[in-house]
DNA sequence: GTCTATATCGCGATAGAC
DNA sequence: GTCTATCGCGATATAGAC
C-alpha cells in the first residue's frame, strides 16, 4: 500500500551522473506516480535521488512546487512528442493505425508518466493548476486526433453519422484503459493474448476502422 | 509497505455491523476515493463521520485495515449488481447495448467507488491483496462480456476473426476512461455533445457493434 | 462503545556552517 | 550547492475514565 511510511530508507539509485535537479526530478516522478502526492515525503524523494531533504528544498522551495516541476516536465515531453506525428498524409486506414499504434507505443514506453497523470484526473480534489496543465497537453492530443477524424469524414474516407469526438474518446479510453490495466489483466484467465500490446492495437484499430469507413470507401485491411 | 512496524498479523475483519462502523465506512471510502490512501488522515475520517479518532481505531484497528475493509466493501457490492446482468436473451444488438448500458449507469451511479479501485490499480507497488480483491470482482464482470461475446460469435450473429477479449478490454475501457475523465472533457471545447453519458453510451456501442456485426446478420441500427 | 488525554514518531520546512 | 541539526506540527496509535 502507499503508505507514507513505505519510503524505508532503501538503497538510492546508482547515481546516473547528471545535474542535482534533474535526479531529483526523475526520483520525484517516480515516487509521485508509485504513490500519489499526498503518500510520497521530501525525505524518500531525497533518498532516491541521493540528496540531502534539505538539497531538495534549496532546489524546489517545496514540496507543492516540486510536484508541479514534475507535472510540468512531464507535459513538456509528451507536447514535444507530438511534434512527430502530424506529417502523415497518406490514406485514412495508414494514418489511423499509425496514429492509434505512436499513441499506443509513448504511452507503454513512459507508462509511469501516464500513471501520474491519472493519478491527478483522479484527484480532482484541489489541484486545478495541475488539471488545467493537463488540460492543455491532453486537450492538444484530443484535438488533433478530432481534426484527423473530421478530415477523413470531408474526403468521405469516413461516415459522416458518427461523432468524432465520441471516436476519439474510444480510442484514448481503450489506451489509457490499456496502460493502466495490463497488471491485472495479466493475471485474468480470459483475456488471453489480448494483453500483448502489438495484437491489442492492431485488434483495435481494425475493430474501430470498420465501424467508422465508409461503406464505399473499401474494407479495413490486415 | 514492508516495515519492521507490521509485526503481528492481525486476524481477518471482526466483520463490525454497527451504525458507527457504516458510517465510517461511508466516510472513509468517499475519502479514499478523493484523496487516495496516503493522503487521508483519520482525524479526517473521524471527523467525516462525526465520530472520535479513537473510535475509529476501536472499530477497525488500524488505518491499513480501514482501508482494505473498505475495498472489500466495494468488491461485494460491485458482485452484487452482476447478478441483475445475465438475464437477457434476446438478439445480440439489444444484449450488448444494455449490457453496455448498464455498465457506464452502474459506473455514475458510483462513481466515488470505481476511482478508488482505479487508484488501487494505478498503485501496483504492493497491494497484491487489495489488487487481488480488484481482480476477483473485476475477473468475474470481465469474464461475463467475454462469454456473451463468445456467445454472439457462436451463434454466427458476429464476426468469428475478432479477439472478444480485446472487444471487452475496448468497451469496459472506454467507459472507465469516459468516467474517469469527464470532469476534463467537459473542459475540452472539441469534445462537444460526447460528455452527454447517453449519447456516449449509445454512440460507443453502435460503433463496437459495426466492427463486431456479421456481415449478413444485418445492419446495426439506429 | 465512546470519549479525553497522551505517547511517539515522521513530516515539511528552516537555520546556518562549510 | 550541499550538508547537519533542529523546529513546530500533525500523523497513527494507545491508555484509561465513563
Amino acid at each position: 500500500m502507499t503508505s507514507a511510511r513505505a519510503g524505508k530508507l532503501v538503497a538510492p539509485e546508482p547515481a546516473p551522473r547528471g545535474d542535482t535537479s534533474v535526479r531529483i526530478l526523475a526520483a520525484a516522478e517516480k515516487l509521485f506516480a508509485e504513490h500519489g502526492f499526498g503518500a510520497v515525503s521530501i525525505s524518500a524523494v531525497a533518498v532516491g535521488a541521493g540528496v540531502s531533504k534539505a538539497n531538495v528544498f534549496h532546489h524546489f522551495g517545496s514540496k507543492r512546487a516540486l510536484y508541479l516541476a514534475v507535472l510540468r516536465n512531464a507535459c513538456r515531453d509528451a507536447a514535444q512528442r507530438l511534434e512527430h506525428l502530424e506529417t502523415h498524409r497518406g490514406r485514412f486506414q495508414e494514418r489511423f493505425s499509425a496514429y492509434a499504434v505512436d499513441m499506443l507505443d509513448t504511452m507503454l514506453e513512459r507508462g509511469q508518466l501516464h500513471r501520474l497523470m491519472q493519478r491527478e484526473l483522479l484527484a480532482e480534489d484541489d489541484g486545478r493548476l495541475a488539471k488545467e496543465l493537463a488540460e492543455r497537453v491532453f486537450g492538444e492530443k484530443f484535438a488533433r486526433l478530432v481534426a484527423i477524424l473530421r478530415t477523413g469524414q470531408a474526403r468521405g474516407e469516413l461516415r459522416a453519422d458518427f461523432d468524432p469526438a465520441i471516436a476519439a474518446i474510444t480510442l484514448i479510453g481503450a489506451n489509457v484503459f490499456f496502460l493502466q490495466s495490463r497488471g491485472v489483466l495479466r493475471h485474468l484467465p480470459d483475456a488471453g493474448a489480448a494483453v500483448d500490446p502489438r495484437r491489442y492495437g492492431a485488434a483495435l484499430a481494425d475493430m474501430l476502422l470498420r465501424g467508422m469507413l465508409a461503406p464505399g470507401a473499401g474494407a479495413a485491411q490486415r
